[in-house]
DNA sequence: CAAGTTGGCGCATTCGTATGCATTGCTCGC
DNA sequence: GCGAGCAATGCATACGAATGCGCCAACTTG
């Protein structure tokens, strides 16, 4: 910190060659022969020299830089830890890109947009945990009219050579999970998870669930889905609300985990076992449902190719290139609560 | 993105001052008149003017960024979710003061203090999941001689001016939980966590653990204390190896809630209640906690509180001022996995 | 009222890299 | 054998904001 910084003027000046030579060698122009640019680099490595990112994107006017802005609801409100692992793979991903990544958490309510456009922050942005659309529809199109470059989890918006998404199959494996329940005798289903706002995931798990009853003639009603976020503490409630009405249910499918959880706790806590007396299962397979007794059913989403695909896809974008949306498959993993498994 | 951008020239044109006076006035210099800044100020706001980030970093030879590291061990292990409230909270406090928060996952073996010096890339470093202090020792030293200015959570590491750590009462409130099994009646102990390696807070909780055990004479060895690492899977893991050494066992004390998960997991596994025929405890208060069933006894860590902290320590760090580490008070959580609560 | 002080602002330069254009030396074709 | 063409490099400038220094006018003070 102390000694002047080493520009590329002082690897110049040792390797013999003028400054815009090191520039165009350390970035593997091709206009520079090959031996002279690993002449440049060696000396550049030996100098535990590395280009000024400042400069650098001053002058190219570029950041190098993706943003992921975690959408929060409510002040207190939980991440749900799915979106630790996705996060991660996006980090690698983008680390192994040469991009840095830049993590905000931002309310619905703060005009993000215009605060993500502040002062060349990033070349494009992912978006996680965004499950509003009508609160979010209008930005999103603000957002792509200002030119940024944007990847959604979770939500089909497309705007070509602009924005992408990825998603998993949710609607397809809702439906499959549900079929399995009837397989195994279940008749009596209810529904837990809010999809009255256009939340898109749990509707598509709402609409395969659907799809699986009115296959087998399984008669259900709007009593029997009861809304709710994805938290425990939603979950728990939304068993309470629906033990209340006294209706006879031997199989609740949740649209996420953390819903199952305190879906499970609640029924527990009114004698109920799962899966004896009522079936379980829920969407996410986070870490607990494989170790929580009994083990959730679950559905697994492919975190690590989801963080992967989002970073990936943006960066196409940012190139310039044509982006085709990800539907990614997912995995049944058929556990205790369902009344079947090990 | 097409429009040629609007720069601080723009601005003073159309206030009709220089452009050394805009880019006071938005810093708030006390060299311009309260009258001209407002002025200016209200002038940017209306044409939508932000700061060049990169201009201004590379004239100001700052980045006005944080770098937050994570520390994974192996390719597969999974964080734990209690670090994202910490990187929640530390990406709230940083947005708040100024900074942008640049996140990176990376593995033990790589050489990440090289790395992270690479060009500028921000202005001090939070380090987050170092858990092997052996391992990480030699790179800490060669961070703190090359002037990074780094904050650490969890672990006690402090060379004055330039770096400190955020942690909690790690070995008192493992004390004070140890104490309040043995008041419930509870007098044959295990205990799950790996200390061995110099992972300082499991140690600390060992030795808090420890000392409960010395203060009521309650006999322990070697043989009741497993290692294991902080995941369901270790902790599954560690219970069958205490039960195959058929030690009777009354109340485990894990050294973390993924570990206990496990561990009541393996203990339901063999046909053993929580806490009916054994209690359990363990440490970080994941929002599962509360909603598995038993109930966790536990220890609550103020994330929010530990998030900030961190990034205050880290900012005045940078500013030159001196600090004073952080060892953050918690709460006992007494739910019914100790045999007590409701 | 003159000399000193100070607040407010502009000028010019600087940060370190990227890149358009000019330049040099060579090879190659006819 | 000579000009065209190309490959490799240097020169000069631009990116946009921050800042040392100097200037001017308006005060203060004795």
């Amino acid at each position: 910190m102390k000694t002047p910084k080493t520009t590329s003027l002082d690897i110049a000046a040792v390797a013999g060659v003028s400054q815009s030579t090191v520039s165009r060698a350390l970035r593997n122009s091709p206009e520079v022969s090959a031996e002279t640019r690993r002449h440049i680099q060696r000396i550049a490595k030996e100098m535990h020299y590395t280009v000024d990112r400042n400069a650098s994107r001053l002058r190219a006017q570029t950041t190098n830089t993706l943003a992921l802005l975690f959408c929060e609801d409510e002040v207190e409100s939980h991440i749900n830890p799915f979106f630790l692992s996705i996060l991660s793979s996006a980090a690698h991903t983008a680390a192994n890109r040469g991009y840095d990544l830049l993590v905000t958490f931002q309310q619905l309510s703060k005009n993000w947009v215009e605060d993500f456009q502040d002062a060349h922050r990033a070349d494009g942005l992912i978006l996680l945990g965004i499950r509003d659309r009508a609160s979010y529809d209008a930005q999103l199109i603000e957002l792509a009219e200002s030119g940024t470059r944007f990847v959604i989890w979770g939500l089909e918006h497309q705007v070509p050579g602009v924005s992408s998404y990825v998603t998993c199959q949710n609607q397809e494996s809702a439906k499959a999970l549900t079929a399995h329940l009837i397989d195994l005798g279940h008749s009596s289903f209810a529904f837990i998870g809010r999809t009255s706002t256009a939340n898109p995931e749990f509707r598509h798990r709402y609409e395969g669930y659907l799809e699986a009853l009115a296959d087998r003639r399984i008669h259900t009603d709007a009593d029997l889905h009861i809304p709710a976020n994805s938290s425990e503490a939603e979950g728990y409630e939304a068993v309470e609300s629906l033990l209340s009405t006294g209706r006879p249910v031997d199989a609740i499918v949740c649209a996420s985990d953390l819903i199952a959880v305190g879906a499970i706790a609640a029924l527990s806590d009114h004698g109920l076992a799962v899966p004896e007396n009522i079936a379980v299962v829920g969407y996410d397979d986070l870490p607990i449902a494989q170790y929580m007794r009994p083990a959730l059913t679950t559905v697994r989403q492919d975190t690590e190719l989801a963080g992967r695909r989002l970073v990936e896809q943006l960066i196409d974008l940012i190139a310039g290139e044509d982006v085709q949306p990800d539907e990614l498959p997912v995995n049944l993993m058929i556990r205790r609560s369902c009344g079947a498994g090990a």
